[in-house]
DNA sequence: TACGTCCATGAATCGGGCT
DNA sequence: CAGCCCGATTCATGGACGT
C-alpha cells in the first residue's frame, strides 16, 4: 500500500489493544488533499470521525466586488450563490469520500460555525447520513464582539450523525452518565477555548494553528462514540489534537493534512503523548454489557423452588413460580416479563425489577437473584 | 384590501406609538395558507419575522417513559413531510414570500432542532439572506433520553438573518447588556421550557399546542431586535405567544395561522393582555449561579489523569480514575459518588470532598480541583 | 401556613438478539 | 427478513394533595 509520502508517516505507531496486525497507514498523518488521501484508505476501516473543515467563506473579500461598489441584493445573491456552490461542491466530495471509509455502524462528528454548518448538515441529510444529536460547545470565553453590532458569538455546533437510519452506532452511555455526576449527558458542552499551556506556539509566540480545538472537546467525542482500539480518522488533522487523544485514550487514528508545518507540529506533538494504562481505559459498563441469565437459572441454582411465591414490590400481586420457569398469577401464566406485564395492564414490564421475593416482612427483587448468579459466574 | 376574512381580525388593534393610521391587517391574526396570506400584505412593511415553522420530525412508533407513561409526541398532520425536497421547496416558498415583505433593513429569525434548521440555514443563504448569529436557546428542563442512546436533545437552534449583508438592523445592544448585568449578550440563551401557568391548557386540562414557545423567548428577541411602534410578523402564529410579546412591548404584530383551534386560543390570550404591562416584565437574566462541574471536567482538563490514584482523607480506602470518569476500587466501578458510598457503606456521599489527591504526604480533595476549574471557566 | 410526597409532562427522528 | 420476546431506560419543574 502506498497511502503515505516518504517522510509522512510521522508517528510511530504506538500498541493498542487491537488490531493485531496494523496496518501501515494506523496511526500516521497523510499528507495532501483530503478526498485524494482518503480515496488510498480502504472501505469500512474506519470506526469514528471528527472532522473541523474550512469555514472561511464569506470572510475574505470573495463577496466583495473588486471595486467595492455596493451592490443590490439581486446581484449579491449571485455572487453568493457561486461561493455557497464551490463550497458545498467541496463539502460534498470530502463527506462522500468519508463516507466510504466508515464502518456501516461508525459514526461522524462535523464542526463548524454559523457561517458554514448549515450547509454542511443539509448536506449529511442528502447524502443520506442520519443525525443523532447536534451539539453545541459553549465557550466559556469566546472573543467578544468589539462593535457591538451582534450578540457575542459563544458557541460552535457539533453535529454527530451515521451513515444510515438503521446504523447501531457505538454510544457509552454509561460511561458518559458516570463522567456527568450520574445524570444524562446533554447536548450542550461547556468548554472553555483551547488556550495557555495547551495552545500550540512557534518560536515567536504566534499560535501555530488558527482554530486549534481543545482536547477536552475531543476526549468527549472519544469517549462517547469509540472503543479502545478503534480507529478515528480526522481528514482535517490540523496540529493533531485529535490524534492526540486518541492516543491519549488508546485509541488508533489516521489523519490528513496538506500543510507541513502543520504535521510536523502535530507530529512532536503526539509523540510527546503517553497512551492510559489499559485497565484505566476500560469503560464504565450498564446492564446492557452483562451476560443474559434466564429466569429458569434461579431454579437449576436452586435460589428458587418450584412453588416459591412472587410478588410485586408493594405485595399487591402474588404469583407461583413453576418448574420450567413460567409463572402463574390466576389463570394466566407466561414469563416472569409477561405476567407482570399483563397484571399491571402495561404493554410491556421488566420481570427482574417487577418481581420480588419475600424474606419475614422485606421484600427484595428477583434481580437480587440474577446478580447473585452472576457473582458466581465471575468467581 | 381583503387580506383578511370575516370574523378573523380577531384582535382588536391596540393603541401604538406609530404608525399614526394603522392600516387594518395590523394587530390581527390572518387564516389560511402562509404563503397566499402573506401575498396580501404590501412589500416592505414588516420590521422583525420571528418563525417557528414546522420541524419535520420523523417519528417511528410510540416512545414510553421508563415508568411506562406514553410520551405525547408532536405527531401533527402540519409536521408531516414526504421528503427532505418537499420540506425544502416549503420552506423556500415561504421564506422568499416573508422576504418580500420584510423591510430592507428588517431581521427574521427562525427556530428550529437538527431536524430541519439545516436546510432552514442553507435556504436562508441561498436566497440571499444574511446570517448575523445562530442562538442556541438552552432549555433547562428539557425531556430526558428514555432510552439512552443519544445524548439529551437539550436545545434548539435560532437563526437570525437579514435580507441582505448590507442590511443594517436595530440591534438594541445597550439594553441587552444593561439586561444581562452589564454583559454583552451572548449566543447562548438559558430558558426553561413553557410550562405551568405559562403553557395554555383546553378545557380537558390537555396542552392547546404541542409546541408553544416562552414568553422570555420572544422577550428577547423583540427586545433585541424592534422597537416600540415596529411591526413583528409571526408566519406560524400557533397560540400567538409572539403576537402576546408583541403587545406587551407595544410593538404591533401580524400573524398567519390556519388552524381555527390555534386563532381562538391565541385571540383570547392577546386581548387579556395590557400594553405596556411589560413594565414589571423582567427579561430572564443570564443565570450568574454557579455552574454544576461533572468530574470528568477534571480529565477532560488534564487535572486529572486516567490510572490516577484517590484515597480517602486518611488513606484508608483507595481507588483508581479511569479514563471516562469512573472510579474503580476492587470490583466496584461507579461515580466518585456511588464509589465513596460503597466503601463507607453509605447510602450516599459527596465524592467531591471524600476522595482525594496525594502530593507527597499531604493529602487535598478534589473539590479544589474543580474550583481550579471554575476559576478557568470565569477566566 | 409550611413542608413533604406523589404525580404529570415536555418538538423525541429512543433496542437488539435470536429464531 | 419478519417476528418473537427479553428486559433496559428519565430530569427538572410545577401542581395537587396530605400532614
Amino acid at each position: 500500500m502506498s497511502v503515505m509520502r516518504k517522510g509522512v508517516s510521522a508517528v510511530a505507531p504506538h500498541p493498542t489493544p487491537e488490531p493485531a496486525g496494523n496496518p501501515e497507514w494506523l496511526n500516521t498523518i497523510m499528507k495532501g488533499d483530503c478526498v485524494a488521501a482518503l480515496n488510498k484508505l480502504p472501505s469500512k476501516s474506519v470506526d469514528l470521525v471528527f472532522a473541523d473543515p474550512p469555514y472561511n467563506l464569506q470572510l475574505g473579500g470573495d463577496l466583495h466586488r473588486p471595486d467595492h461598489s455596493k451592490v443590490d441584493a439581486c446581484d449579491d445573491h449571485w455572487d453568493q450563490f457561486e461561493s455557497f456552490e464551490a463550497y458545498d461542491a467541496f463539502t460534498r466530495a470530502w463527506l462522500m469520500a468519508t463516507r466510504r471509509v466508515m464502518k456501516d455502524d461508525g459514526s461522524i462528528y462535523v464542526i463548524g460555525s454559523y457561517h458554514n454548518i448549515f450547509r454542511v448538515g443539509a448536506i449529511l441529510q442528502d447524502l443520506g447520513f442520519w443525525i443523532m444529536n447536534d451539539i453545541v460547545w459553549l465557550k466559556s470565553n469566546p472573543m467578544p464582539n468589539f462593535r457591538g453590532k451582534r450578540f457575542t458569538n459563544a458557541h460552535e455546533t457539533i453535529i454527530w450523525a451515521t451513515k444510515s437510519k438503521t446504523a447501531k452506532p457505538t454510544f457509552n452511555y454509561d460511561a458518559l452518565k458516570t463522567f456527568n455526576d450520574d445524570l444524562q449527558m446533554r447536548s450542550d458542552w461547556h468548554l472553555p477555548l483551547c488556550t495557555g499551556g495547551e495552545r500550540l506556539k512557534d518560536d515567536d509566540g504566534q499560535k501555530v494553528h488558527p482554530t486549534q480545538k481543545p482536547e477536552a472537546l475531543l476526549y468527549r467525542v472519544l469517549t462517547a462514540s469509540s472503543q479502545p482500539g478503534d480507529v478515528v480518522l480526522d481528514p482535517f488533522f490540523g496540529t493533531g489534537t485529535t490524534g492526540a487523544v486518541a492516543k491519549k485514550l488508546g485509541r488508533n487514528f489516521v489523519g490528513v493534512e496538506r500543510e507541513q508545518d502543520y504535521i510536523d507540529a502535530a507530529t512532536s506533538r503526539i509523540e510527546a503523548i503517553e497512551t492510559g494504562s489499559g485497565a484505566s481505559l476500560d469503560m464504565q459498563k450498564g446492564k446492557r454489557a452483562e451476560k443474559r441469565i434466564p429466569f429458569g437459572n434461579l431454579l437449576e441454582s436452586g435460589l428458587l423452588e418450584p412453588g416459591a411465591e412472587l410478588s410485586c414490590s408493594k405485595g399487591h400481586h402474588l404469583a407461583v413460580v413453576r418448574a420450567d420457569g413460567s409463572l402463574k398469577c390466576g389463570d394466566f401464566t407466561g414469563s416472569i416479563h409477561k405476567v407482570g406485564a399483563m397484571v399491571q395492564g402495561a404493554s410491556s414490564c421488566n420481570g427482574w425489577t417487577f418481581w420480588h421475593t419475600s424474606k419475614g416482612r422485606s421484600r427484595s427483587p428477583i434481580d437480587d437473584l440474577r446478580e447473585e448468579i452472576r457473582t458466581r459466574l465471575r468467581s
